[in-house]
DNA sequence: CTCTTTATTGTTAATTTTTAATATAATATT
DNA sequence: AATATTATATTAAAAATTAACAATAAAGAG
């Protein structure tokens, strides 16, 4: 009964939706398409089509969007207040960043742990703050997903040439969803077609503004 | 003369040069655009559609595209030659990861230093790798930048609270785009509309992921 | 308070982009 | 040499984005 909504679409609802987040805050009661613009990057004629086609119709003319409740409109398309447990593989760096990242909280993102090959990282867990989830070694992650059957998501912060290995270890093991942060086209093996993966690019922003500083005429 | 290339088109070729330079080394003749489709996760319709709009059209039935030749054409169209150097504001766990990040490196962007308050910060960048990008102490921005004309773009790795007074000072410093990964809002002084800001949100794929997952029909 | 101006929405129309389909040609195979 | 296969180049169809604009609520002037 619910219409499909296509992956383009998705993607700009969490834009709006992270927008929101970022302002919820701040004492702006109302939000106009123009200036959500501004923020997401994302053109006002684009971000009324998609409200329209989402049948979200609670503009105020000379005003804009209530912010309170566009966001639980957007909440609405975008079943983002189940809490979702996550995992991270690979705790270096980028791993660790994420593991602490504020807005997952925000979003009811829980990230349960972090596993790694090295053991020195798994050691140093103890340094990091009580808060932090906890890192282990990547030989737990069977049992640890066995033990807990409601994590569905893994997070890839793996060095390229181990990542698509993993993944296919990841599939093995029952997880659904996939984000991967390493610099490379990861595929699902065939025979899990269910599986959905997402190649997220960390810089791919830069772009933009090096081509619109250096392209522009 | 030249037809304008949406930036779209741009970001597309942008990742067919980047898998090419990637199989550069192999000795592999050609590629196919199916198999450009799996590295890249362009669909190969769309590969042909954009070679045909761009007149590139050298590929052979049966064989595919001649690399370094496909290679050149795409430089042609791209004007990605030219190096691009950026700096880093903030040199904690993202900063260092963007810094070491090797998508930069085959895009030819440069990271020149990482800056930070923290002076402990910049003791340890001696334990760095030599390759690594020099972290200096905030102060010495000034400076830098008079030394370095050419560089125009700041990547912002600041906590939420200082993010906003770091791109006040950036902007008058002479800077012409930033890339802020804080998770806040920042607006560009009113008095500087040249300047380019993304504020890029580095968790943001992960809802395409849950929702795929949790809203499958 | 009433009138005018203005900003912003919701919606439709035009344009652009993407996807799918197909005709064609080169290669490999039998 | 004939046939089947595979991959391109091109065209056509579908989908998505951008632009246009009428409607109208809010703000401001008098």
């Amino acid at each position: 009964m619910k219409k499909k909504i296509s992956l383009r679409v998705i993607k700009r609802i969490s834009f709006y939706y992270e927008a929101l987040l970022k302002l919820n805050l701040s004492d702006d009661l109302y939000i106009s398409s123009i200036k959500l613009e501004e923020i997401t990057g994302v053109s006002s004629n684009q971000i009324r089509q998609d409200f329209f086609y989402l049948g979200i119709s609670i503009g105020k003319q000379k005003k804009g969007y209530q912010i309170k409740r566009l966001f639980n409109e957007l909440k609405k398309v975008l079943p983002i207040d189940r809490r979702v447990d996550v995992i991270i593989i690979g705790a270096g760096r980028l791993g660790c960043c994420l593991s602490e990242y504020k807005l997952f909280e925000v979003r009811h993102i829980n990230v349960v742990a972090l596993f790694d090959v090295k053991e020195e990282l798994i050691s140093k867990a103890e340094e990091r703050g009580s808060h932090c989830a906890p890192i282990h070694h990547i030989d737990k992650l069977d049992g640890f997903l066995s033990e807990h059957p409601n994590i569905k998501i893994a997070l890839l912060t793996l060095p390229e040439n181990s990542a698509q290995e993993m993944l296919n270890k990841l599939v093995k093991l029952g997880i659904k969803g996939i984000v991967n942060f390493a610099p490379k086209i990861l595929k699902i093996p065939e025979y899990a077609e269910d599986v959905q993966i997402v190649n997220d690019c960390i810089g791919a922003s830069l772009y933009k503004v090096i081509y619109q500083i250096y392209n522009k005429a």
